[in-house]
RNA sequence: GCCUCGGUAGCUCAGCCUGGUAGAGCGACAGCCUCGUAAGCUGUAGGUCCCGGGAUCAAAGCCCGGCCGAGGCUCCA
């Protein structure tokens, strides 16, 4: 809806004749009002009482504030291109009317449909002339709405709580003895209770700054992040690297649009058990939302895909960059929760439920397995295993069996009643330096989206039948993880521990520091040695003293320092300085070499980010 | 969405309470220093004190309104 608002000191009008059969009845003679603040008013499409009253209300605002309690709602069509259906923008005006009436305004009406000629004398102050938007309450209100029912509903479902050990004993989180499960007891807390201790910032939020990874992005939405060229290689080594043990594990990579017609029938239905929490965006006269995982690409595909029995389990990934959830501005912080993130998500289509289970304990491992190669091991993280009552006591011995791989006490949530599309589900949290958990590696059970999709595979019989399907994004957001490192590596610190990035993700691994310039030509040499071995090295050429060297080298977290000085030149020797062990070791270049390549053997390579030469890059951040 | 805090140099921040010439450190730039493992020295440039209004002789500062950001709450399928 578009209103044009002028204040004014009076205004005549003439209804002159019709213009469409739908005009309301009306008198040709001339009116006139005085002291009065006059609505031309657009309805568009998409416009329905809400918008109306939304409109009256942002009005009223104003007319305190002019305190001036008289108006005029005057049809005109010519402030849009985009102009609701007569009868339709008939409904909104007079809903406008009656509103504005039930709120103690002073309303008047031109006529509906009519061909009007007018006088006007608008007031010279600052406010006078206003012109608003007023967006649809739109469709996805509403369905919002419906949604909230069905969430209601599902919220009234009561969750019971235990720890179950790896032992297959599961007591009720009160009788559990959390000592030496510090971790568990916070993030347990985290997830029953909602208590959170901390007031301070999360620590990783200075330091992606200040490590130049990422940073806000004020241009943008929140939530949409900026990376540097040390995040983004961060980021995008993580990716390959998930990306490599999903595709090793057996999976189909993909690829499938971000965005989404938001009237197909598959999709409204399923959006619609969702809280709408998308980013919606219009084009030309179609709506559409931005995907919010990659589900709905896959299942789309799926559906046209000829696939049998003899297929299954069928894998499909595809690491989405982006994914959006227009999560509410105070819930979006750091890279803890973003509203564009990178998600690797893998979905397999099982039989049944015998091989829809046999496959969740591969995809388990793998999960374990993929996040102690990002630099993430159970230490760090814990579990969630949730299900309702029935699939807990028909298959006990599986859930327990995840327990036990996963060899520590798992927090268990169990529900009575199905919840959403999945009967079970795990996730792995981490805990962070505010007692926070966020989740990392999930997967689930879905028993109901191949129904919704219509995705069907045929059986040794020839019959047609849905699968189950298995929904896991096996290291969680790409984000999360970069958030999840930096975490640890502060908590690392705390501890009175250097922190550290893994080695295989550190964007120097190796910084070379000459004396002075005199040995400049052989650092060179030294890092053409090392880089023919796929190891990144720079040299820190800058005009500045040793110690000014080394300790920026020390703050920007590299692993290894080799100062190289008249010394060095003469021996073969060279004094490594291990960021980890906190001290300088003499050690043989070929030693070295081979001592690095072991901690970042099986993990992708990419080459150095930045120029290799310190004094020639720019400063992105301070 | 609610509550709280904040917005001053590229960055981090002081100044605001108690109105009177715009500050520091770091960084950048220019130069000196050629150095043995976490900050060498000197100098230069750099400002719409978020925006609008008000009261005042006078506003970065006080009052009102707005915008933006952050943290907390809530939320987290």
């Amino acid at each position: 809806m578009r209103i044009l608002q002028l204040h004014s000191n009076y205004i005549e009008y003439k209804p002159i004749q019709k213009e469409i059969a739908m005009a309301e009845e009306a008198a040709k003679e001339a009116k006139r009002l005085e002291e009065i603040v006059v609505l031309f008013t657009a309805v568009e499409e998409g416009d329905n009482e809400t918008t109306a009253q939304k409109a009256i209300d942002e009005v009223k605002l104003f007319l305190e504030k002019l305190k001036v309690n008289r108006v005029l709602i005057y049809p005109y069509a010519h402030l849009s291109s985009n102009l609701a259906k007569p009868s339709e923008a008939l409904k909104v005006v007079r809903a406008m009317e009656t509103y504005a009436k039930e709120k103690g305004i002073e309303t008047y009406r031109a006529p509906f449909g009519w061909n009007k000629q007018f006088t006007i004398s608008i007031k010279g102050h600052p406010l006078a002339e206003q012109s608003r938007v007023i967006l649809p309450a739109k469709a996805e209100e509403e369905k919002a709405e419906k949604v909230s029912e069905a969430v209601k509903a599902e919220e009234k479902l009561e969750s019971f709580w235990y720890i179950l050990q790896p032992d297959g004993k599961m007591v009720p989180v009160e009788a559990f003895n959390f000592r030496g499960h510090e971790n568990l007891e916070k993030f347990a807390k985290y997830e029953i209770s909602k208590v959170r201790a901390s007031q301070q910032m999360p620590p990783h939020v200075p330091l992606m700054k200040r490590l130049e990874i990422a940073d806000y992005e004020a241009g943008s939405d929140p939530g949409n992040i900026r990376w540097y060229p040390k995040g983004r290689f961060i980021k995008s080594l993580i990716e390959q690297y998930v990306t490599a043990k999903v595709v090793e594990y057996g999976a189909m990579e993909v690829e499938t649009p971000v965005m989404y017609d938001f009237s197909h029938p598959s999709l409204a239905d399923y959006l619609n058990r969702f809280p709408a929490r998308q980013y919606l965006l219009k084009s030309e006269e179609k709506e559409l939302f931005l995907r919010f995982a990659a589900c709905f690409g896959q299942f789309l595909m799926i559906h046209d895909t000829q696939f049998s029995y003899r297929h299954m389990p069928l894998k499909v990934y595809e690491l989405t960059r982006y994914s959006f959830r227009r999560e509410k501005s105070g819930e979006v912080v750091g890279l803890r929760r973003l509203r564009a993130f990178t998600m690797p998500d893998c979905h397999a289509f099982c039989t049944d439920l015998e091989q829809a289970k046999k496959e969740f304990i591969i995809r388990f491992k793998l999960c374990i397995q993929v996040l102690e190669g990002i630099g993430l091991s159970k230490e760090d993280y814990e579990t969630a295993i949730r299900f309702t009552k029935d699939f807990y006591e028909e298959n006990k011995d599986f859930i327990v069996s995840l327990a036990k791989i996963f060899g520590k006490p798992v927090l268990v949530e169990m529900w009575k009643e199905p919840f959403f599309y999945f009967r079970l589900k795990w996730d792995f949290n981490f805990v962070d330096n505010q007692d926070k958990a966020a989740a990392l590696s999930t997967d689930q059970i879905d028993v109901e989206n191949a129904k919704r999709y219509d995705i069907t595979y045929v059986d040794e019989k020839g019959e047609r039948h849905y699968p189950l399907i298995l929904h896991c994004s096996p290291s969680g957001a790409v984000e999360r993880c970069v958030y999840a490192l930096l975490e640890k590596a502060y908590k690392q610190q705390q501890k009175g521990e250097p922190p550290t990035l893994p080695v295989w993700l550190s964007p120097t691994q190796v910084r070379i520091i000459p004396m002075s310039d005199k040995y400049l030509e052989n650092c060179e040499k030294i890092a053409e040695t090392l880089e023919t071995q796929q190891i990144r090295v720079d040299i820190d050429d800058r005009p500045l003293t040793l110690q000014k060297r080394v300790r920026e080298a020390e703050m920007e977290w590299i692993p290894y320092i080799i100062v190289i000085g008249e010394k060095e030149i003469k021996s073969d020797v060279l004094p490594v300085r291990d960021r980890k062990a906190k001290k300088i070791r003499k050690i043989k270049l070929e030693e070295f070499i081979s001592e690095v390549k072991k901690q970042v053997q099986d993990k992708p390579f990419k080459p150095l980010p930045l120029p290799r030469q310190v004094s020639k890059r720019p400063q992105f951040y301070g």
